[in-house]
DNA sequence: AAGAATTTACCGTTATAACGGTAAAATATT
DNA sequence: AATATTTTACCGTTATAACGGTAAATTCTT
């Protein structure tokens, strides 16, 4: 599956659970009732602040990872 | 730390231990020259796929976790 | 220190994301 | 089945992301 499509299901999901429709979570997150829409559509060109809006108010975070990252944390603890 | 800014670091880490500069990342991950600069200043209004573009070409995988997600996996998986 | 390479910054242009309004389609409720 | 709610879809407007060109500033190399 395409990242945007998870993406799509994984919002969606969180907002049922928490029991909102997507104009109230559109309202919590201070977006646009049709930025909920095209998340939940998969569209991949969405931006990413909007993007971090909603996580927050669904509570979602979100962890990059790589095989260079452990490095990348030792060398900043070093500075 | 923001999100952006973490963003910013870790991009610009590994496109260093790649041994690229912003240009060669950019035709790389076929965006823009500014885009990897604005990812690497911290800009929150990137677009998703421009970000995750520059993300598969340095091998950075993004992952969504919270307290609801394994139960979503489990309900998925009974589908 | 001089020169080369890279990054930062600004610009004008073009494409399009975000937005709210509206209405039809789909879903849920009674 | 009828009604209410929610979602999907389309629209026009506005704001701005992405882009490449250019040049200044910074960093690296010799």
């Amino acid at each position: 599956m395409e990242h945007s499509k998870k993406i799509a299901e994984i919002v969606k999901f969180h907002r049922l659970k928490s029991g909102l429709n997507q104009k109230q979570l559109a309202d919590f997150a201070g977006v646009g009732k049709t930025a909920i829409f095209d998340i939940e559509k998969g569209k991949e060109t969405v931006r990413l602040d909007t993007l971090l809006k909603v996580f927050k108010v669904l509570n979602i975070k979100m962890e990059l990872k790589s095989p260079l990252m452990e490095l990348m944390e030792n060398e900043i603890e070093k500075s």
